[in-house]
RNA sequence: GGGCCUGUGGUCUAGUGGUAUGACGCGACCUUUACAAGGUCGAGGUCGGCGGUUCAAUUCCGCCCAGGCCCACCA
């Protein structure tokens, strides 16, 4: 039977949104199952890392609908930010300086359009159980209203403060960025010996990898243990080419007698240990670089020039003027920005920011309230909160994003905020309400954007429409499920958590579960770089969304996965194994029609079969309610494969084709049921292909419109019959044995058998199966004696 | 340097206080009335290493090694 996959999935996909099988209904009586859906960032495509996730997610969500949930189950696309603005200034080669405010936002929202709808038709391709009504945009009113009210609300609750300070700085992206955007990249430098002097003649040298900063040294630092040095302490020593600017010699711990020359020098900022410096030594602070990253006037001979020129010219400089000892070529590690890959700067800038130092305790011991799935992935947490230094910045110096609801006044500069009913407001196109209170009523707009996570943080009250006040906010929050990647745990996660505790006084969800990443078949991260990155339509078009939902339900949650194609060649024969299984059943139960379950005489493989499937849906069940799907697909899988088809139904072929009714019978009603409930089974992870089967080919078994509506069979311990089981195995071991016989034989598994002798521990258990062994086989006659398991076979 | 995870036949993996699951690959046989995009059978592993607890450890504990991730540092 040659199946067209591609047929069906899409078949589906269009029925489903026909019938709006999974549409969320806000009025139902059904408990709710909520899901805090990752919004991917618009970028066109849709790749490896989101079929895996989402599809994940899926299962969940289905499982969760089958077992009588209303399910929310909503898809963002995050469009907001820095991140969407790079993304449209490399794919159009253009620079947010070159436009106007208006116009370059215009072009954002135009080209993200665009990529949402390609974005969105690739989503849809998996068969995830999404509704799509529920779609909602970081960059759209709903979610500027509620970033905007959150800042209100922080404001009032003394959360967010204004304050000139050392801030991270992106010289390329021209704005501040925070901790988390951080980026270790490794990189081949020089280490510059430096040679200064004293006011009183001696020479005193330093090595460092930023020679251009020099024109802003303030200071000198030497480890107090370091004898070498000790007579420089508290000296003053000369800076060449600043007009004869000296600067002191200090001890401080921190410096290295190892590391170059043992001292260091200071300037502001080299790095965060500069910052950390200033405060001790209250120098001055010299800055030198201006925000987009040209030198300024301060930089004395370096005036104008970038970074890299500017280090350039000045060992040039300090060459002729003899102060150069020596070079060294080092491999150190730079902090940049994780999102155009260049050297962070710090400078010191306007800027607002969330108070949340003080709370790092309660972060830790509120966040244990979500069940973390898998549990280790909240130390990760933990050791990101315990990491903090810094407050968080959510001032960027950007076009794109969402405002500041805030001016300032022009006579006393005190900002002045948005009233709550203007929300959303751009402060650069309308006034606010009232006058300062000073009395001016002459204000200017702030042009910084919140930071992206500002608003990514919000999705719960986003989700729930929180700013709107209506009712559903309160049924849906906190809510059941955040599923993510574990590389944002310290962005996404952590700040969603800071902001419900301030807005909500409590933990967003009761469960978050951290998917692992798709990486290449070698286990490598999968980058355009590399070249090793796999589309996933690519798959899907190879062999189906379902194959590749397959592949995302084989590793355990959290755990990482390398994509291997062979993997997609057996989910493709499972399928094509689930059809042909139930084409048989059907075709076996035809005419079988309502039947009383009591009435029925089943067999021992009967009794075997069942009590194997009430286990399996009892564990499975188990297995699904703790997020470890993997747990249900594979033993069910496994099930299905090489206990139903591989010994259950070659078990009871002779009485389907056989002239006793009773038998027949029974063992019709234990095919079907059998194959149905696997497929409810198997139904969330390929949906397509279960919808397909249910639909066409047991309809009469259908309650709901879909199979994806139908109850999720939960097993019955009553009905787990341990001996049946036990000697189930044994004869499927005796089975397996005679079937070696004939194999070596060199004979078909038909082939007629005169007589078998089987040892087996007690052979009295096995008495009730010598029927069903006899026609499975072939055997005409069968003798038992009690032994190790063995089995001798006569042709 | 701190934290975390992983290490099971050629490859990927399940799992357990009593020597191990499945897939892919490999070999042999079989056109058997669901399925040759199949079936059956088979070969292949001292469950990373070393110690400890135990009658018994792949499974528990400690140390080590290797790989990965996050964080910090690197003048």
């Amino acid at each position: 039977m040659a199946l067209d996959l591609h047929e069906i999935e899409v078949k589906w996909q269009k029925e489903w949104e026909k019938q709006k099988t999974y549409k969320f209904d806000e009025k139902s009586k059904k408990p709710l199952f909520t899901i805090d859906t990752p919004p991917p960032t618009v970028s066109g495509v849709m790749h490896m890392g989101h079929a895996f996730a989402f599809t994940q997610q899926d299962f969940v969500a289905r499982y969760k609908r089958m077992k009588g949930f209303e399910v929310f189950q909503p898809f963002g696309f995050d469009n907001n930010g820095l991140p969407t603005a790079l993304m449209v200034e490399k794919k159009l080669k253009i620079r947010q300086k070159d436009y106007s405010r208006k116009d370059f936002v215009k072009l954002v929202l135009k080209h993200t359009k665009e990529q949402e709808d390609a974005m969105e038709k690739s989503f849809k391709g998996m068969g995830l159980s999404i509704d799509w009504d529920l779609l909602y945009r970081t960059i759209d009113k709903l979610a500027q209203k509620t970033a905007q009210y959150s800042f209100l609300d922080l404001h009032k609750q003394e959360r967010v403060y204004q304050r000139e300070a050392p801030t991270m700085w992106c010289p390329k992206c021209a704005t501040a960025i925070s901790q988390a955007e951080l980026e270790d990249k490794e990189e081949e430098s020089k280490f510059v010996y430096i040679e200064f002097k004293t006011t009183d003649g001696e020479k005193i040298s330093i090595a460092t990898t930023r020679p251009e900063l020099m024109p802003a040294c303030v200071a000198i630092h030497v480890n107090p243990d370091d004898k070498r040095y000790k007579k420089f302490v508290g000296k003053d020593v000369e800076i060449p080419f600043t007009g004869g600017r000296t600067v002191k010699v200090y001890e401080n711990r921190e410096a290295d007698p190892e590391l170059g020359t043992g001292a260091v020098y200071h300037c502001t900022f080299g790095d965060l240990d500069d910052v950390a410096w200033i405060l001790e030594t209250n120098v001055p602070i010299i800055e030198i670089i201006n925000k987009d990253g040209t030198f300024n006037e301060k930089a004395g001979i370096l005036k104008g020039l970038r970074t890299k020129e500017a280090r350039k010219k000045i060992i040039e400089e300090l060459d002729k003027a003899g102060h150069i000892i020596k070079q060294e070529p080092i491999t150190h590690v730079v902090n940049t920005h994780e999102r155009c890959k260049t050297h962070i700067e710090i400078l010191t800038a306007q800027q607002w920011f969330v108070k949340y130092l003080d709370l790092k305790d309660e972060f830790v011991i509120k966040s244990e309230q979500s069940k973390w799935i898998p549990k280790y992935m909240k130390k990760r947490l933990d050791n990101w909160i315990n990491g903090l230094k810094w407050d968080w910045n959510i001032s960027r110096q950007r076009y794109y994003g969402i405002p500041f609801p805030v001016w300032y006044c022009k006579k006393c500069e005190k900002p002045k905020l948005a009233d709550e009913s203007q929300l959303p407001i751009d402060p650069m196109e309308s006034k606010p309400k009232g006058k300062c209170e000073c009395g001016s009523t002459e204000f200017t707009p702030e042009k910084d954007v919140l930071d992206t996570w500002f608003t990514s943080s919000l999705t719960p009250q986003i989700n729930g429409k929180w700013v709107e006040k209506n009712k559903l906010f309160d049924k849906i929050f906190p809510m059941d499920l955040r599923p993510q990647g574990h590389d944002i745990i310290a962005l996404w996660a952590f700040n969603t958590i800071v902001k419900s505790l301030f807005h909500q006084k409590q933990i967003p969800w009761k469960n978050v579960m951290i998917n692992g990443w798709a990486l290449d078949s070698k286990g490598k991260k999968m980058s355009k770089s590399l070249g090793n990155v796999i589309p996933p339509e690519q798959m899907i078009e190879k062999y189906s969304a379902d194959v590749l939902r397959y592949w995302a339900g084989l590793p355990t949650i959290g755990e990482d996965i390398p994509f291997m194609e062979k993997e997609m060649v057996s989910g493709k024969k499972f399928l094509t194994k689930i059809f042909n299984a139930s084409r048989f059943v059907s075709s076996a139960c035809e005419g079988l029609g309502k039947v009383d379950e009591k009435k029925l005489k089943f067999w021992p493989e009967d009794k075997w079969i069942l009590s194997r499937l009430n286990s399996l849906e009892i564990s499975s069940t188990k297995a699904m309610d703790s997020y470890e799907f993997s747990k249900c697909l594979n033993p069910v899988r496994n099930f299905f494969w090489l206990e139903f088809a591989d010994y259950y139904i070659e078990e009871v072929k002779h009485r389907i084709y056989g002239e006793d009714r009773e038998s027949k019978k029974a063992a019709q009603f234990v095919l079907q049921k059998v194959i149905w409930e696997t497929l409810l089974m198997f139904s969330p992870f390929v949906p397509h292909v279960t919808e397909e089967i249910a639909q066409s080919t047991f309809k009469s078994l259908l309650k709901e419109k879909s199979i994806h509506l139908e109850k999720w069979p939960e097993g019955n311990k009553k009905a787990v019959d341990p001996e049946a089981e036990e000697v189930g195995a044994i004869v499927t071991k005796i089975i397996s044995l005679i079937r070696k016989e004939k194999s070596v034989s060199g004979k078909p598994l038909n082939a007629p058998v005169k007589k078998a002798t089987v040892k087996v521990g007690d052979p009295e258990k096995l008495t009730p199966w010598l029927e069903t062994i006899k026609h499975t086989m072939k055997i005409e006659k069968i003798e038992t004696s009690k032994g190790e398991l063995a089995a001798a076979i006569e042709l």
